[in-house]
DNA sequence: GCGGCGAGTGTGAGCGCTCACATCCGCCTC
DNA sequence: GAGGCGGATGTGAGCGCTCACACTCGCCGC
């Protein structure tokens, strides 16, 4: 910088100014420290404003596991909101959902002093742990479940998963399974609230849900304990697509067609549901909408210099998309 | 750290010493700043650290969509590796596959002084811009093609396309259609290339892929081309397992079966592939594993500070995997 | 006894920027 | 012509750390 303010024949500071657009420099001064920049190849090191601003433009994201498609999706578009904002991502990862893996994760972030910090881990653990954030740290939980004092940005699961089962009595079914997330994520929970509390406005009687893990993999094996316990069945409702997908599959090996015996709802509305066989209907997230509402309150927050936070959080609504794997009931699941 | 230091006595070097786990401090010395810091609830500033010792133990990743299968995986397990080494990572999303906005995300991590960068961009336009990186600059292509004097780290992808079609004509297939993905992308190519190399070393006559975009859509489009324009066809390599499976719904659609009639085969082999109806045959990559090799290769390109490479790429292999949409030549599809 | 060595600690400079302030100049107002 | 004002620029300190170096001490060898 002081070799470039040298070749400009200025002052170190003129050409932090015309760095950081300030008025009040002449235009032509502002030419000529361009020029000097350009000749020199000159980069501003970001590191060393941060270290005099104490700002450093940078998000924190601290996320569990950045495969599965919300997350994938919430994130990415966190990034391109942040970036068009002039922030930088910073990814924290936490490789096991328990507490010490998220604390640690968040001191990583606050060691490189992130300006807000994202928490992108729905699970109860986090929230716990967000429980105990620094005061002054601006922070926002997505999907997280209410964290007293902290803002949040959630897709409204109850409302989606309510849609899903009435959607499914309104056809006619007389009994709707759940098959529900992962222990201990804030979604499996909220869906299935969600699927329990339209049973009961029905007056349906409510049964246990079948486990599952969010994998294709668990979807099937939730198809083959379907196929095994519960005879007579006419309507599932899984807690997200992968899970659908793999009880279809589960199904239609052992000949049971879907929609014709057994109506299918999943939830998240993945790229690929409206092509698979059949197409599934199922309930739609808007995670860019998720991501950009995310940053926009972050920054809130970032000018409000954090502190405590009472506001209600911001609902992006769910929406239910019908498409072929739900429709009358038809002979149920065959008695073994 | 001055108040750390008054607390514990000592002076702020000292502190910095325990804080890095320098040798020769003794250990008296060591808890009693371990108990001021705690005390005090200090926490270290990285970047002040960054700004002294020019390291930011952090690395860049540009991605072009994070939110595909591939990418998302290898930017997953690119995180663990660099946190396992106690680096933190950067990400900067490209929004569009145009030079500028490359050189653009480029420019964002070199102000922030990143360490090293991985370029998950496999389109030409990446590596064309990667050609002109910093020569002291630590970077590595993931996925990225051959760009002179970087190291990548690839799957190989010529091989699974291969093996994929060799499959296929095993089976006593006499024509392979080809659906590519996404023109510019390397990968796209790359099992092009693989499918036409099988094609002729059997003397089997290549004619034109159908284009396609990596979505199922895409796929599904393409079916419908099929259906159309290619009657009496009886397998298909598609270039990713999306694209397949919105294929399958096509063909399904139009009464055709897989793989009784005609066989289908994918390539990334995604989590949910051996739940979909077929059970789809693919080729799997080894994500995961290119993450860290990646992550290796970039901080061994950070000992050696940069510089000319001109090593062999590192070459993680693809395998295929045989499941339920590949079988001996049927019907194919009925000419209209 | 003296020099040397290595463990343990302190001192001051400086990383590359921004902040608060000081300064200078031209122009307007009365 | 004196006073004031705002545009355009410069000056020096300091952000929180690490680096290179200096220093003190106890112990060893000869």
């Amino acid at each position: 910088m002081i070799d470039v303010a040298q070749l400009a024949g200025v002052s170190h500071q003129t050409v932090s100014r015309v760095l950081n657009d300030h008025p009040h420099v002449r235009e032509e001064t502002r030419v000529r420290v361009l020029d000097a920049m350009l000749e020199l190849g000159y980069r501003r090191n970001l590191t060393a404003r941060a270290l005099a601003t104490r700002r450093t433009d940078t998000i924190g994201v601290i996320a569990f596991d950045t495969t599965l498609y919300g997350p994938a999706r919430t994130l990415f578009s966190i990034e391109q909101a942040a970036r068009a904002r002039g922030y930088v991502v910073h990814m924290a990862t936490v490789p096991d959902p328990e507490e010490d893996a998220f604390s640690d994760a968040l001191r990583r972030l606050l060691e490189q002093s992130v300006t807000g910090v994202v928490v992108l881990a729905p699970q109860r653990a986090a929230v716990r742990v967000m429980g105990g954030l620094p005061a002054d740290l601006a922070a926002v939980a997505v999907e997280g479940g209410a964290v007293p004092g902290l803002p949040s940005v959630v897709v409204d699961q109850v409302d989606g998963a309510v849609q899903a089962t009435v959607h499914l009595l309104e056809l006619g079914h007389r009994e709707v399974v759940h098959v529900r997330g992962r222990e201990d994520w804030i979604e499996a929970s909220a869906r299935h609230q969600g699927w329990q509390q339209a049973l009961v406005t029905a007056g349906v009687a409510v049964r246990p849900a079948l486990p599952g893990d969010w994998s294709a993999r668990s979807g099937h094996e939730a198809g083959r304990r379907l196929l095994a316990e519960h005879p007579g069945v006419t309507a599932v409702f899984c807690a997200n697509d992968h899970m659908a997908l793999g009880l279809v599959r589960a199904l239609t090996e052992a000949g049971v067609s879907v929609p014709h015996d057994v109506s299918v709802v999943g939830f998240d509305d993945i790229a690929e549901a409206e092509f698979l066989c059949p197409p599934l209907t199922t309930v739609h997230q808007d995670f860019a909408e998720v991501g950009r509402r995310c940053v926009d309150v972050l920054l809130e927050r970032v000018e409000a210099d954090g502190g405590w936070f009472d506001g209600p959080p911001v609902v992006v609504p769910s929406e239910l998309v019908v498409r072929a794997s739900t429709a009358p009931p038809g002979a149920g699941i065959p008695a073994r």
